[in-house]
DNA sequence: AGCATACGTAAGTTACTACTTACGGTAAGT
DNA sequence: ACTTACCGTAAGTAGTAACTTACGTATGCT
């Protein structure tokens, strides 16, 4: 899941479906790769749940899967928790 | 940042400092590869900021950094939010 | 001073992956 | 039916990055 995260490109193609559903030309458009690689990118980020896809005429409409991202948030969301309760450990620990 | 998150291994890594600090043969310890390229790999967090490091001895700790950690969750944070926000403005759509 | 421990760095290899072009398939328009 | 638009897949290539071994360095102990 995060590995689908930790290409830019498809970061990119993430963050443009932040504003809602684009087809696969659209978000070509604003990438200076070819819609054949966006296409890669959408599968691998589709197999990783983090989108989803349906028809619209010959077009095809990609948005994010709101599960995928809950699911990423919450993963940092755990280690934010428990690293700051480390973090207040060792400062406890310091200043006595 | 999150290219350095990436990667698997890097991933167990982090992971591992979430319960405290640890040393690089600590860390690599736990893990299926060498540990110089533990020490590359914990290179990479700390150009990312999300680790940091100090002196004990011959050994040297690594731990998160909570400031980096914080960036990426914010990072999230704000996906979450906006694409909450578009998937409840369809949903009203659809229901009317 | 000499040795051991723990680690970082350099160099080289291998595997992977992001990319391109070419092709095939489906849906809409005329 | 033919054409056009839009897209996915296959095959092949190039660049990169993850890994190993070998080596150099700093700290602590005797």
């Amino acid at each position: 899941m995060l590995d689908a995260l930790g290409d830019a490109t498809r970061r990119s193609i993430f963050e443009s479906l932040k504003s809602g559903p684009r087809s696969v030309g659209e978000l070509a458009e604003g990438l200076p790769v070819s819609r054949p690689a966006v296409s890669q990118h959408l599968r691998v980020l589709k197999e990783a749940g983090l989108v989803s896809d349906s028809r619209d005429g010959t077009r095809r409409l990609y948005r994010i899967e709101p599960d995928g991202l809950l699911r990423v948030r919450d993963y940092f969301d755990g280690f934010w928790s428990e690293a700051l309760e480390r973090f207040r450990e060792a400062a406890r620990k310091e200043t006595g």
